[in-house]
DNA sequence: TTGTATGCGTTATCAG
DNA sequence: CTGATAACGCATACAA
């Protein structure tokens, strides 16, 4: 009967064996069942459970796989199991060049531990946050990670809903989940601390668009404060808002030495722009750190490799990515973990920063 | 009968409607089916179909999808349309930090598309081509991008065999399909014009690892084919081969001034070892151009920022990016579109880069 | 406009 | 160890 079964379909499976070729669609456990002539069920145990099959069938198997090129499907395989194998990631601003650092860690974290990594980015011209999900979710994750903080209530509450492990990267904000970060309040005290402690009393800003980034407004936000509690002045002439990138950089600071501003320094809010600062300055002839002190929050790693090289709050992304990873894949396999990572940051200190012009020689 | 069937199943099923959280399973089109009275066929239209459903059984059903929270399972989509709207992308060496550009801009020319992007990278440990393939199609991927032009002829049979239009970036061997890229020799061709032309004889290259890189091996042999033209020299004490990187740049023009080579011009194999290689010029106290000019590939948008400013030929990364997105749609399309995009490239002159010493005033 | 039924390719359960 | 078969959730051709 059964044989019989198989033997009949041939005519429109690909009946020469000769690998995918032959026919329109491509080989599935059927065709290689019938090619050796046993069961799905055994061929598809053959391949996932070997040790319940016997040696020769296996090996028939096996052969008959290679034959007609099979390659299991994916989708049919989620259906039957459940699972899919894949960690979707929402990524805003993935221009946000640093986020790349972090998508390569997890992609290859995650995919030691067999799973994929799916990207989706918000779409720029309509960014609405529960179709987003909507969209991950569609594709059957079975994680979820969540770059930024931006991410609105609505969308975290839905995954708790569906009890689907996520896990938010750069915010410490673990109100609504597990969460891996640095401490941009200390980072920006760092910062402070150490031009607080070689004089400087007035200093600018040069940060992203704090609209709608977290990430941006902690660092203006830890900067602030950290002025507050030193005594210091931020100059509001000397306080810029842009893009981040180096161009913006480049002309932002442009824009604060053709106003003659009176700082001693300038923070930038990440390297990025600190190197097109720091261009800037070199082009109008501005000694740093002998007039002009450039510190910044480190998001990537040419800070050494700048002129001068840039002192820097070194914010360890690579690790953040790794440790995010370690979170998901301790909950993917039900454990609990821990529900906030802390990544230590560190200030590092270059030749682009130094004690105020006024207290020098 | 149909409505007793329906009616049936809600025991097990979310009988209260009161969204996901009620079932351990979340919802399906049953549900919502159940819960409007009517059949799945209805509800799956009304979805995908709208203008076949009348207009009150439609905002029932909407009415319906969102008390349940009913999310379209892909895979079970995926398998009934035997499409799943994602493109796979193999890409070796994500840390070739400039592969994060094309990366975005093929998400977000895919996305716009509906796609969404699956990444891949080899194994690091394990990186075997073939096995490489087979994971990303049997997560039935409808198309393929392959970054970098080091995939094995085996893979790219694989894809035709089963005609899944794929297209290669970043190398434009068109032999096994479609392909964009850059002309790299061209583009050497444009920075020994320019050093030659500048009056410089002697010339050292500094470029990244050319086993298993044949972007690294183009823009080498193509530098030496332009060298030989002009008649120029290139010192073999000045050739070094290292990993792309800032610090592995800064490392390597150290070696090179240790040497006391006689060149007057370093051509970097990219705007990553261009940069470490100026940061170690300027902490020797070695003038550009003064003493010494450089010239790069420029993978990035930091060149003109560096110090001095990176003499480079300008390679458009993020239009590679969108014409292999453009590629790729024609092609799922069903069109045919071309088979070969050669994007342009252009040296921009900048700061780091003059005549040889020997001729200055 | 709506209902019904089948197929998509696997896995898993339950018999042999 | 192996075979048969029922899910899995959706789209769609065919009926009504």
């Amino acid at each position: 009967m059964s044989r019989k079964k198989y033997a009949a379909a041939p005519p429109s499976r690909n009946p020469a064996g000769e690998g995918v070729v032959a026919s329109g669609r491509s080989a599935s456990l059927v065709d290689v069942a019938a090619l050796v002539g046993v069961s799905v069920g055994t061929v598809s145990r053959a391949l996932s459970r070997p040790e319940m099959i016997s040696e020769v069938t296996r090996r028939r198997v096996q052969q008959a796989v290679e034959q007609v090129g099979y390659v299991p499907n994916g989708s049919a395989r989620a259906m039957a199991m459940r699972r899919t194998m894949t960690v979707g990631a929402i990524i805003p601003r993935f221009g946000s060049i640093s986020f790349a650092t972090m998508v390569q860690t997890l992609e290859s974290a995650l995919a030691q531990a067999g799973y994929t990594l799916l990207l989706t980015a918000p779409d720029r011209l309509n960014p609405e946050p529960a179709k987003l999900v909507h969209k991950v979710l569609s594709r059957n994750v079975d994680a979820l990670v969540l770059l930024g903080s931006e991410h609105p209530p609505e969308v975290l509450t839905v995954l708790a809903q569906r009890s689907i492990p996520f896990v938010q990267v750069w915010t410490l904000d673990g109100r609504y989940g597990p969460c891996v970060g640095f401490d941009e309040q200390l980072a920006a005290g760092l910062v402070i601390d150490y031009l607080a402690a070689g004089g400087h009393r007035r200093v600018g800003f040069l940060g992203g668009y704090r609209a709608g980034n977290q990430r941006a407004q902690a660092r203006f936000a830890g900067v602030t404060r950290a002025i507050a509690r030193h005594g210091l002045t931020l100059r509001e002439d000397a306080v810029l808002e842009v893009e981040y990138g180096f161009r913006e950089g480049f002309d932002a600071m442009r824009r604060v030495i053709a106003a003659r501003t009176d700082v001693t320094a300038m923070v930038c809010g990440n390297d990025y722009l600190a190197a097109g600062a720091l261009a800037a300055l070199d082009k109008a002839g501005i000694d740093v750190p002998g007039q002009m002190s450039v510190v910044s929050f480190n998001d990537n790693e040419f800070a050494p490799f700048l002129h001068p090289p840039l002192t820097t709050v070194h914010l360890p992304i690579s690790e953040m990515g790794s440790a995010a990873a370690r979170l998901l894949l301790t909950r993917l396999a039900g454990d609990a973990g821990p529900s906030s990572v802390n990544i230590p940051v560190e200030l590092i200190e270059r030749e682009s920063a130094g004690p105020a012009p006024a207290e020098r020689g």
